[in-house]
RNA sequence: GCGGAUGGCCGGAUGGCCGCGGCCCUUCGGGGUCGAGGAAAGUCCGGACUCCACAAGGCGACGGUGCCGGGUAACGCCCGGCCGGGGCAACCCGAGGGAAAGCGCCACAGAAAACAGACCACCGCCGGCGUGCCGGCGGCCAGGGUGAAACGGUGGGGUAAGAGCCCACCGCGGGACGGGCAACCGGACCGGCACGGCAAGCCCCACCGGGAGCAAUGCCGAAUAGGGAUCUCGCGCCCCGGCAACGGGGACAGGGCGCCUUGCCCCAGAGAUCCGGGUAGGCAGCUGAAGGCGCGCGGCGACGCGCGUUCCAGAUGAAUGGUCAUCUCCGGCAGGUCCGCCUGCCGACGACAGAAUCCGGCUUACAGGCCGUCCGCGCAU
RNA sequence: CGGGGCGUAGCGCAGCCUGGUAGCGCGUCUGUUUUGGGUACAGAAGGUCGUGAGUUCGAAUCUCGCCGCCCCGA
């Protein structure tokens, strides 16, 4: 990760993630399933670029998926968590706004990665969804 | 010490940094406080609560429950007892009412499968002859390889041979009487023995059950479309009806489809204000609970009574987390050892599992560990 | 939150209600026919009846508990 010195303010990330929200409309997880996705081995990444006409409250938006397939009530409840955590981590600082993003849990591996590492497939998702 | 039975409990700990949800305070920077389970799970029962339906009672249908007594708001749950089965025992298991109300079924095998006999075989007497068979009469007992199950068992008397034919004991059925609230237990005496099993097949008997479910239900309520009322403006031509308001039909102007022509379709309303229904959404329901904890009393126990304590989640794409360190725990390797274990390194990242209206149960899942009681065997005293 | 249905051979299904023998079609295998293949004919193999208990002499079938899948309604 490269940080810019200017930026070290945003190294704590805030409380309330400034310019992120959560999807809570079903209709917006469908429209992004339609649009760009990258695969990574602890998730899959959807990314769309909202319509100007759409309404936000923030610039960036980021819901969560994790199907029965995922696991149990307590697997899905911790890979939700622990995506959550790196998008809490990363996407103020790398999201594009303008951009609704999905991260969806995958069985296992969602869980098993070692933290640093799931982080770091966000930033590489990322960049590669934003054509590095 | 070994093996076993059973009851209860815990189910990672502490700290740092960064976060999440509710509530309270705020000088709006923030601060304080609380925040998953014994099963929160499966959704199998029982209730609370809300709405709908409903005079009361009886009968019937359907579904459920089913030893007896008690506990409970209630239960299909729990406690105590009885009976049956298993186990040397501690203890465990049991949908455990009724088969002399009725219907149905009991394959194969077997002489016979439900009620009592027929059959084979056997015994006695008579007759015949090719001397161990045939025929007739009488007896019907024991026996008939089967089968899950078959006209009680043993011994004695009796008899031509036998048979509950008779007797004793056991079993079976009935049962005066006694004990127990009851299920049930004991049982004088009587009966020569008659009554198979299946009701988790139909059924009979007794008892219970109105339906739906917090996405219940109540309140507030956009945008867009549509409904109604009032007012204002407009309503040209032809035909029909009507006093009229106006209603019905047709064509033109105008508009739409189409590159154009032909052709087809629309052809009267528009605006403002108000009203009601109601969607998204929001609020209430929403956590104060037949609750937990402690003490005392009653009860074998389930549990009940009294006092104190004010403690204990309320999310809604859904909070209770992420990460690091130490300890603990698990696995592997190496070393040491007084064989109980200890030390170091590495690895896994900690069983089952996440509240969704609440409560009482049931069922199922569960790494590892702690405490207690009891039984059998062995050893020592 | 509530209701309903299905698990049987490799695949698709009967059998269950009324308990004793698990059957049909396709597929597989082996022969015959053909120069060979297909077709046709003949024969054979193949099933813990999802799982664990219970009732019964005996359970795919009856009863209960789990597991998995599917479909409805609010």
């Amino acid at each position: 990760m490269t940080t810019p010195p200017a930026a070290s303010e945003i190294r704590k990330p805030p409380a309330v993630p400034f310019g992120l929200s959560v999807l809570q409309n079903r209709p917006d997880f469908l429209k992004a399933n339609r649009a760009k996705r990258q695969a990574m081995p602890g998730f899959v990444l959807q990314a769309r670029r909202r319509d100007p006409s759409e309404l936000s409250q923030t610039p960036v938006r980021v819901g969560y998926t994790c199907s029965k397939k995922v696991g149990n009530a307590v697997a899905r409840n911790r890979a939700k968590r622990r995506l959550r955590e790196i998008a809490r981590l990363v996407l103020p600082i790398e999201g594009q706004p303008g951009w609704d993003y999905v991260l969806i849990g995958r069985a296992g591996e969602t869980a098993r990665r070692p933290f640093d590492v799931l982080k770091a497939d966000l930033h590489t998702a990322l960049s590669r969804i934003h054509g590095a």
